[in-house]
DNA sequence: TGAGGGATTGCATTCGAATGCACTCGCCAC
DNA sequence: GTGGCGAGTGCATTCGAATGCAATCCCTCA
């Protein structure tokens, strides 16, 4: 009935259970022929190790949760495919754990982990400060992506946001931009905040006014009419979802970009560069991130003393027809 | 050092590990004065149940696999998002793998599959017909989602695909157009035929010729030219990535859609929605659908020998701007 | 021939929780 | 008062593989 275990292998090789579980441990020693009568046997029952039991006795899953906050976008499926294709490559198995955005599904997620041994985790979600502890409580390497920690408790790799965005702001002021309106993120957003002040600080006498958005493209396309009538020659926004939407909804309103008002975003998704919207952005390289992290975090489950330095990776901005700098 | 374990929190409790085992176990029956003190010791140890101890014993692990091929474009990651909230909702955790395409690597996933015990398997995977006696051999219940199989040996979630293709073929037809070109799919891909079998079907003396894509945005945009070399007055695209890929690369050639030439895709992914492109597609209940296969798995997961009956969703055209049928 | 040594191997135990079985109560009915 | 019943509890075993330790084997070299 049940699938064989490594004592079937061992009766059917004639050797011990022992020898069975040396040949399919990575550092078990086992003499060339006895390997091969148990490879043979295993091979003819079909057998394949638990990989459960085994984890019992090691304390090792080889299982990473990935914790991803789902906000609107495309910018998290992205994530989510790197994140999957370096796990794999580290030879990782996957746990997906998606948040809704809710700061208390943090909590049941990490608990989730703690229940499976998981043996790490990489987040990409914002937790509020009080469950710093519960996190530390879990007693597994965590790796921030693409989030900071304030107090630099826990290691994270993030791409440097506000000089970028200081950046892309000076260079729409050089290009001669004067009326800049800032289409903003969530408040408790941390790269929101970060890129905002950048902006606001690049732009200087440019700056019109900032109309708070929440990093949807929908928000971007209602916001349209407003921003418009604000008579802005440039539409900063602070994600490339809303900015796509922005461009939407002045297209609705037969206000066209480039010609009558600039548009940026900032993400460097994928969807932003279609054709349709080529978007100016703000690039991260979010691959080199991605794999960063999960080398990081690696190192992490080998060494669980020696802390992870985290990383800060540079940006660079793409122009697009959006915004012709 | 290690995290608690029944044992501690029983000598905390005074009582034995059967008991501590007992409060935790959903039909364990234990007095209520005792579960109050195992519950007591517990919450001041810390100590939380050992899945991988528990699925030892119980042969659950409470895990589903989603196998998703990955193929570029935007519908893959809305499948994924959905699975991820629909498996939650069933109280199942989704270890996720993708295959990136490679048919092969079906068989290494499989594999894992089977070494850890996961309960169930979800996969939009093509896998080649050979590989049907192995996926039979991990004995875990298993649904196919927007993948028939053909020996229906395995059940299956889908949507209509001929017959929309059809109508949407149809529908052209009757709204005047009478050079159709048909960008086609990847032709191992299953929705792909279907797809393809409806549109020549409907087209009937409209069909001009068909273009064979990949299923890719570049593809699409690559072929613009060829395309419309043909003179055609209509495009039919087997996807929306495709078809978003057409609209720009027409843009580039300062061909207007749809005054110049139709564009249809297929799918009614988000992205296809977007303003810019508004494309008439045809649109299939995803969300319906995913949670049709979840419940169906967990069925199957439940009472194993019953079998599952799969089932056939009917898709909508969605009319937008890129069409005006 | 025999001691020494390295390489294999098997035994027994361990990981942490679930569970069949036997046992102990307390309580009721006759 | 005693037999009986049922609810709770604990003991001991089990799941499947990993591993420290001791036993064994085969060689080598004196």
């Amino acid at each position: 009935m049940g699938s064989p275990t490594s004592y079937d292998v061992a009766t059917r090789a004639g050797v011990s259970q022992s020898a069975v579980s040396r040949t399919f441990s990575p550092n078990g020693k086992v003499a060339a022929a006895t390997r091969a009568k148990v490879i043979k046997a295993a091979e003819e029952l079909g057998y394949k190790p638990n990989l459960l039991a085994r984890s019992l006795i090691t304390g090792k899953t080889n299982m990473v949760a990935a914790i991803v906050s789902q906000t609107s976008g495309r910018f998290y499926p992205e994530v989510v495919q790197m994140l999957a294709s370096a796990l794999e490559q580290a030879g990782k198995k996957m746990l997906l754990f998606y948040t809704d955005g809710r700061i208390d599904r943090v909590e049941e997620v990490l608990d989730e982990i703690g229940r499976y041994q998981i043996d790490g985790v990489i987040a990409t979600t914002q937790f509020a400060p009080d469950r710093r502890e519960l996190i530390r409580s879990i007693g597994r390497p965590l790796m921030l992506l693409n989030r900071s920690d304030p107090k630099q408790e826990f290691p994270s790799v993030i791409c440097e946001q506000t000089q970028g965005a200081a950046q892309m702001a000076s260079l729409l002021v050089e290009a001669g931009r004067s009326r800049v309106v800032l289409l903003s993120g969530p408040n408790d957003n941390f790269v929101a905040r970060h890129r905002m002040m950048g902006a606001l600080d690049g732009l200087g006498g440019a700056y019109l006014d900032t109309i708070k958005g929440d990093f949807s493209y929908d928000c971007g396309r209602k916001f349209a009419h407003q921003i418009i009538s604000m008579k802005p020659d440039a539409v900063m926004c602070m994600n490339d979802s809303m900015a796509m939407g922005v461009i939407d909804g002045l297209d609705q309103l037969q206000i066209r970009v480039p010609e009558d008002v600039w548009v940026t975003g900032f993400d460097g998704s994928f969807a932003g560069a279609l054709g349709r919207y080529d978007l100016t952005t703000f690039a991260q390289p979010l691959a080199d991130m991605v794999s960063e992290a999960v080398s990081q975090l690696q190192h992490l489950m080998d060494n669980p003393e020696t802390p992870a330095p985290g990383a800060v990776f540079e940006g660079t901005i793409r122009v697009g027809r959006s915004a012709p700098l």
